[in-house]
DNA sequence: TGGTGTGAACAACTTCACAGCG
DNA sequence: CGCTGTGAAGTTGTTCACACCA
């Protein structure tokens, strides 16, 4: 069990899609996979699963492979996933808006419970999929009552500053980053940013600009 | 000059973020600027600056540093984004239009010009960023009149790997895949995966999960 | 027998440290 | 003199290969 060497940073995100699948295959009736065949639909090495997995204990029957239904929960809550988490969303725009109701999201256990806007009139009717939309300033009161744990921000570049800081404020310890500029907060809050452009960018690098 | 040691995946990623910055800093004015000091800005070691740099040729000016135009303007050129490129969006649901109205695809030199569903009721009129609406089935057509080098994929999970076939079949090289699965491709085309719901996994085990 | 768990070999990437040049 | 460019050292992550066990 836990032998608490330091783990990748790779392995978590490896976790997160083997996670995927196995809810996948459960859903599917699969009962048992070998790290071969689950190494197979992921894309990665046999080896690598093996070694991801043992970061956090032993999962698997020698001779036979694991089981799925197992598996998938102890990786869930190896993950920390075992329970819905409360989601803020800072900045109704039309990227934001569509995160809001982005299905997968809710079906993976978060749930959008308010969106915030600096613009008066995007405050007071709620969001197509039903979230109310408060002021920016109410975000430290409506987040303690909500018991919003992250911040999804998606305002223009300039205003991602300005409301990463309110987001520290009201406490909340989870920053997803879309706006396109590095934001910069206390050691004890995490910021996760997405760049849409960059994989664009990473796209076309290797569509024409390799050599060989 | 090009020396061709192989260049680490990792250091493409990190190229365009560099470009992104020096685009912001050129907008700013500034004219030259160290390794160190744009380390700083983009959070990394100041040698591995320069040594990513090193893969594609000499840019800097010793004792002095890097002039942002010309680097700028280097970089674009080695990830081959010195010229606009055109992009389809396959799947017309609420994730999709937000893409298609991102303003930054736009200025970072990416043209959503087409976008198409298989379900009829979405075909015909435009989106409301302007871009017409055309069935599935005329993709071919569509991305070789219009000189489109990359799909956009965010159609639902069961429908993915049927659009990415088309993609394929019509002669496009190039996918960045939204849907919540690995889709499969002849090794001749290029797809990058962004699974939004990761990145909260991501987030979530180092808020919750992370021992010590 | 067959597939896991894992040390040891390997490969990739990062950082150091300093020579060399503008 | 200061900052780049870069070999060499250090670190991190991946794959191999096989002992071990259900």
């Amino acid at each position: 069990m836990s032998k608490h060497l330091k783990v990748p940073e790779a392995t978590i995100k490896r976790l997160s899609i083997y996670m995927r699948v196995l809810k996948d295959l459960e859903r599917k009736g699969v009962e048992v996979i070998s790290s071969a065949e689950l190494a197979d639909i992921c894309g990665v090495n046999a080896a690598q699963i093996r070694k991801d997995l043992t970061y956090f204990g032993e999962f698997g029957i020698r001779g036979v492979g694991y089981y799925v239904k197992e598996l998938h929960f102890d990786i869930r809550k190896v993950l920390g996933l075992n329970q819905r988490r409360n989601v803020a969303l800072i900045g109704v725009g039309n990227l934001g808006r569509a995160l809001a109701s982005y299905r997968n999201f809710s079906e993976h256990g978060y749930n959008f419970v308010a969106a915030f806007d600096v613009d008066p009139s995007k405050v007071g009717e709620a969001l197509p999929s039903g979230i109310p939309v408060y002021p920016l300033s109410d975000l430290a009161q409506v987040a303690a009552k909500n018991d919003i744990e992250i911040a999804i921000i998606t305002t223009p570049a300039e205003a991602a500053q300005g409301a990463a800081d309110k987001v520290v404020a009201a406490g909340i310890r989870g920053i997803l980053n879309f706006a396109p500029v590095q934001i910069q907060v206390s050691d004890d809050v995490k910021v996760k940013k997405v760049d849409l452009t960059t994989e664009f960018d990473n796209l076309v690098y290797h569509l024409y600009a390799k050599v060989r």
